[in-house]
DNA sequence: TATTGTTATACTCTATAACTATA
DNA sequence: TATAGTTATAGAGTATAACAATA
């Protein structure tokens, strides 16, 4: 099924090559293939996100955290893991330095002394508020670069996602 | 721009949730939000590919290099990262574990003897296709839920990997 | 000097298993 | 016994910097 060989390319992703129609190298044998440019897609997505919250000093790990407590307005550690769909364990480091920097407040909660609530402070809210605003930029810029196909993009990846 | 919060959800992704639409949890901010579904897309896509090729016991992070490897018949290690748009170096452990398993052979170059040519052996070959047999299954499956609308698709990712 | 492959090192993100303190 | 949060540990996957050999 793998094509013929080809003349070895001499580029790299994100230089113009002048076989192909892609500004990024793509090899020959990935040109038609999904999850090959859903992956290259995701990283150029993300990578721009954390350039520009790095611009700020922010790190970009923290924003779905934070927007998630911002919306929810509190939530356990548990909860929240698994609004992002990660194991608990893994949210424990981050929650330590969220909390060290002052970005969110705990609160052991009556019911049950094992947990206890999450929520931003007034810092964290600044801050959430800050990447919020990267994001939307970022959004914004994917608006432009898929105009009228936005929305179609998004039924297709909620079918990839919720199907595959 | 966040909306207002919600009820605490007590769902994961994965699991069906009477207020959506969506199979899988969605945090009300990131609804219409193209990086978030991005990634989950791409995180379904790839995980499903990584358990059918763990059931046969091969890695699935050898099927992008070997492949590369087959297509072009052989590479240096510098050439193969620049294929990949990884560094050199994050490809030495890999390539030394993919030689112990006897799935490349290397070669030194004559008119460079700092250099050598990576190529597949007869077992890698196989290795190679029974991946390849996997993401071509895998790729049917993506057909099937994409339907009429791949070549959309494909299209779209593309544009944001080159503009992003 | 520049480049190739390698090493050392580190950082991010993720997971599992075991521990503690409660329930 | 079961659950919430934590800890220890590990494994991908990535990157940068520096080194030896060679160009």
């Amino acid at each position: 099924m793998p094509e013929a060989p080809r003349p070895p390319a001499t580029n790299v992703r994100g230089t113009k090559m002048s076989q192909e129609n892609d500004e990024y190298f793509v090899p020959a044998v990935f040109r038609e293939v999904v999850g090959f440019h859903l992956r290259i897609a995701q990283e150029a997505s993300f990578e721009a996100f954390g350039v520009m919250a790095g611009k700020a000093n922010l790190k970009p790990g923290w924003y779905a955290l934070l927007t998630i407590l911002n919306e929810a307005g509190s939530m356990t550690p548990s909860e929240l893991s698994r609004h992002c769909g990660r194991d608990r364990s893994t949210l424990t480091s981050t929650l330590k330095a969220l909390a060290a920097r002052g970005l969110i407040q705990r609160e052991r909660k009556s019911e049950d002394q094992r947990s206890y609530e999450v929520r931003l402070t007034a810092i964290g809210c600044d801050i959430q508020r800050r990447l919020h605003a990267i994001a939307i930029d970022h959004e914004r810029h994917l608006d432009e670069i898929l105009g009228q196909d936005k929305a179609m993009l998004l039924a297709i990846l909620r079918r990839i996602a919720s199907r595959v």
